[in-house]
RNA sequence: GCGGGUGUAGUUCAAUGGUAGAACGGUAGCUUCCCAAGCUACAUACGAGGGUUCGAUUCCCUUCACCCGCUCCA
């Protein structure tokens, strides 16, 4: 069967990962571990440049969200209350016909809801498929493996802002309306991980719980996709790209009054980079139930107390990394003086995004006032920038190098620069932008500030 | 979870029942080199385990991983 557009696509992106470091098979040279990734030197600095904008905009640049960071692991009952403990336990079969849920290897020993006589699997109901809904990993908090000891790796990281609601309310002053954001790993058992770093088993994920009067809830869900709409246009993932699915009646979760997906266009198909959900205020709720704690607010107003509601702007790490290098790929073709030409493959990431965003490069690698004054370039852009330093190689080979790398300026240092060739462009360097291919002169004085206006 | 496919240097591929070649990439050196294809040298691979065999990268089994379709995605 002929391989479609998109696999082709993915498999370009994914061996690119591979080459360049962006995206490496965790424990690869043990065979692997199905549903986890880890990242490499360039695919770190990416996903750190996205999680540091995302604070940016949303905790550093408002004054109604504080940050926290909570711990993975949280004392049980967290996910009782939470419905995540129930809700996600043995592999389990639902009758579309008796409404029943059945333990999927207990069938035969069940008797069936309609007709006693006839075990469960044997009736005539309509079954679905076994699902496991236990998604959350287990592991044991001290040295004996009781079940009192038991715990779980969260499976997301909302609970940990729900069960702090009160002390960051007590003690940074905020007032509703206001948000808690974070950004973790979150752990999920996936039955079949999927789609590269798509769905893996260990993710992370950056989100924003915002509470608000309950009033308010409906309005702020559209003005939130606004937000996170820009966001995502300010990271170069364009409008044209995003699909906006806006879940229906019915298909949402029951405690959700308004759902939005953000999807991508991925090369394997459009899914889900983001949900904003009003959730009401079912998890304060089920944690004022559970642990008998007042997580309501008092209203100055209407001299009123009442429980928040929230809406909830999730994205995944991962995903939005994904992506980037998705939305970053091209290949375009070049033709050289010669009338030779070739396919120039290059990472078009935003420069507020790209994992290094200037190389610093010697014209030749043997003369040492052309090293000297490279690498005193680069020690006084490093303070502030990722910056790279590449000798080796013909010019050209090293300009393709940082094309792979996605990285928006190259600096070459020249006989011009240290003024060999006459004081008029002395201390000037060559200026080399990568998506135009083009270059200018720029004197060395100016370079941090042109730099850091374009990666701000 | 089910079905199908694929595993050989960093990447993309080749060959072979007698322990493997290439291209690109990488490293070192040469080079007044500004868009990869100038020169020289070097390094690097049969996913793992078991079986058949005098001998397995090759055949068989198991397993792991990845890809595609279905399923699933509280």
């Amino acid at each position: 069967m002929a391989k479609d557009e998109g696999s082709v696509r993915m498999e370009k992106i994914v061996s690119l990962c591979k080459r360049r470091g962006f995206i490496f098979q965790s424990s690869e040279i043990y065979g692997g571990l199905n549903g986890f990734w880890d990242y490499g030197p360039l695919g770190v600095e990416l996903k750190k440049n996205l999680k540091d904008f995302w604070w940016r905009r949303n905790v550093r640049e408002r004054d109604d969200i504080v940050g926290m960071d909570g711990s993975i692991i949280m004392n049980r009952a967290v996910w009782r209350a939470s419905g995540h403990e129930e809700t996600f336990s043995d592999p389990m079969v639902d009758c579309k016909t008796c409404k029943g849920r059945f333990r999927a290897d207990q069938l035969e020993t069940t008797p069936c809801r309609q007709k006693p006589s006839k075990m469960v699997s044997e009736c005539e109901g309509d079954k679905t498929e076994p699902r496991a809904f236990n998604l959350m990993f287990k592991s044991y908090a001290g040295p004996i493996e009781s079940e009192e000891n038991l715990v779980y790796l969260r499976p997301e990281t909302a609970q940990a802002i729900f069960v702090q609601f009160r002390n960051v309310l007590d003690t940074s002053r905020v007032k509703i309306p206001f948000g808690i954001a974070q950004i973790g790993k979150a752990f999920r058992n996936e039955i079949n991980p999927r789609n590269y770093i798509f769905r893996s088993r260990e993710f992370e994920q950056m989100e924003i719980e915002y509470f608000c009067r309950p009033e308010d809830g409906m309005r702020l869900t559209d003005e939130w996709l606004e937000h996170r709409l820009r966001f995502y246009e300010d990271i170069g993932i364009p409008r044209s790209k995003i699909r906006i699915h806006d879940i229906a009646d019915g298909e949402r979760a029951f405690y959700s009054k308004k759902t939005y997906d953000l999807e991508y266009e991925f090369p394997f198909g459009v899914s889900e980079l983001e949900g904003i959900a009003y959730r009401t205020d079912y998890d304060l709720s089920k944690h004022i139930e559970h642990s008998g704690k007042p997580l309501d607010v008092f209203d100055e107003e209407t001299r009123e107390k009442f429980v928040p509601h929230v809406v909830e702007p999730s994205a995944g790490v991962d995903r939005t990394a994904l992506a980037l290098i998705c939305e970053a790929y091209d290949e375009e073709e070049v033709v050289g003086e010669g009338g030779k030409s070739d396919i120039r493959t290059v990472m078009r990431f935003h420069p507020r995004m790209a994992p290094v965003k200037c190389a610093i490069l010697p014209l030749l690698k043997n003369k040492p006032e052309l090293v000297a004054c490279a690498k005193q370039i680069i020690s006084e852009l490093r303070p502030h920038m990722a910056a790279d330093y590449d000798e080796a190689g013909a010019i050209g080979r090293r300009y393709r190098r940082q094309d792979e790398a996605g990285t928006p300026f190259c600096v070459t240092v020249d006989f011009d620069t240290v003024g060999e060739n006459g004081p008029e462009k002395k201390d000037t360097v060559t200026l080399r932008h990568r998506d135009s291919m083009k270059q200018e002169r720029v004197p060395i004085a100016e370079l941090k500030a042109h730099l850091l206006s374009a990666i701000l």
